[in-house]
DNA sequence: TGTACATCAGTGAACGCGCGTTCACTGATGTAC
DNA sequence: TGTACATCAGTGAACGCGCGTTCACTGATGTAC
């Protein structure tokens, strides 16, 4: 593995379990197991080192996995929603860092926004799976997909941030059963 | 309006509008209109005094003004729901204080504990509403008020951020239509 | 009432530390002939 | 094949700056007699 990811790894670690308060070159330089000035080989200044964590580590979420129009669709719904917990309680520390200060927010905006990429785009492919099968008729013509999926992926989002906040950076999985409850409030709404 | 109330008042001003990296002491000595020694009058020292701003300034929404088995169900939660997007955008810059440094929110997390209070409280209101309807028949027997109350507030959480990530510190308000949309995503799921 | 002293909010100036960053360098590897 | 040089990843040591914090102080207000 090359020096520049070995370094994005360890500055993303560490700003996962101990915040970005914690992430100073130093501290960096020495989990990768290089001097300070080696950071510097790599990126102009730290701002853009931890720029290029936040773009290059904040995925989107998983490709939603389920095909439209196969199994069923409260289960489909289940699955995804479980994902989606855990991949926002494992990218919701990496936040913090953009919370932190609104001119790096608006440096790591205009940067997705480039790539087309976006906090705003993890709403998409779920509202996409609902309209899908709304299309099939397995969902209830009426229901509003956006709408559906800003419920169902904000209540993850929540939820990710609560489950971090109660047990801090080496908190565990939410169990299936939180993702269930979610979607039987929600599917009572659609689901035909 | 004594003094340690002023400090707090810019420090949670600097936390709002230009992040917890921006909030030095210095800059909250200016802010308040005091000298930096006169901080350490009011707090032990630097962390104390976020920590208090983190406290006293991070209130629990707005009581739920609502009022079961008055007006209509889905018009209470619209105007619930209203009143907690902007609510969560108020505050949610200041979580990135938390999210900078687990430490800190684990210091934060006990002194809430003391308090009985939390980020986790503010479902519970909701929820309690939603119950309070059920059991007045207003709400289908069989519905989640927890659940419901998990899917609404989280969209709200989740749609403040979006909206502080692409409109930066002075973002405005979100529309009250926002807001129905996202009630009326769930109220087919419940409501009589 | 005047005088002597105590209390207390607030300050100017200084301090040390740790941070991000740069400098001049080394040692290994590749390349030309 | 050996020799001379170029390239390049990485480093030890140092630097300056801004941060949080402390010191010894001032000036206003309250209090005793």
């Amino acid at each position: 593995m090359s020096t520049r990811e070995r370094i994005l790894d360890a500055a993303e670690r560490i700003l996962r379990t101990r915040g970005v308060v914690q992430a100073t070159t130093k501290e960096i330089a020495q989990q990768t197991g290089v001097s300070e000035p080696t950071l510097y080989k790599y990126f102009a200044d730290k701002e853009r080192l931890l720029l290029a964590v936040l773009q290059e580590r904040l995925p989107s979420p998983a490709r939603v996995a389920a095909r439209p129009g196969e199994g069923d669709v409260v289960a489909n719904l289940v699955e995804l929603t479980h994902a989606m917990l855990d991949f926002y309680q494992r990218s919701f520390p990496m936040l913090g860092a953009l919370l932190a200060d609104p001119q790096r927010m608006a440096a790591h905006r205009e940067a997705m926004r480039g790539l087309g990429a976006g906090p705003e785009k993890a709403l998409e492919p779920f509202a996409a799976y609902l309209r899908a099968e709304q299309e099939r008729g397995r969902i209830a013509a009426d229901a509003d997909p956006d709408a559906c999926a800003a419920l169902l992926v904000g209540a993850c989002f929540q939820q990710a941030f609560l489950r971090l906040y109660a047990q801090g950076p080496a908190a565990t999985a939410a169990p299936r059963s939180q993702a269930e409850a979610l979607v039987r409030a929600l599917a009572g709404a659609f689901v035909r």
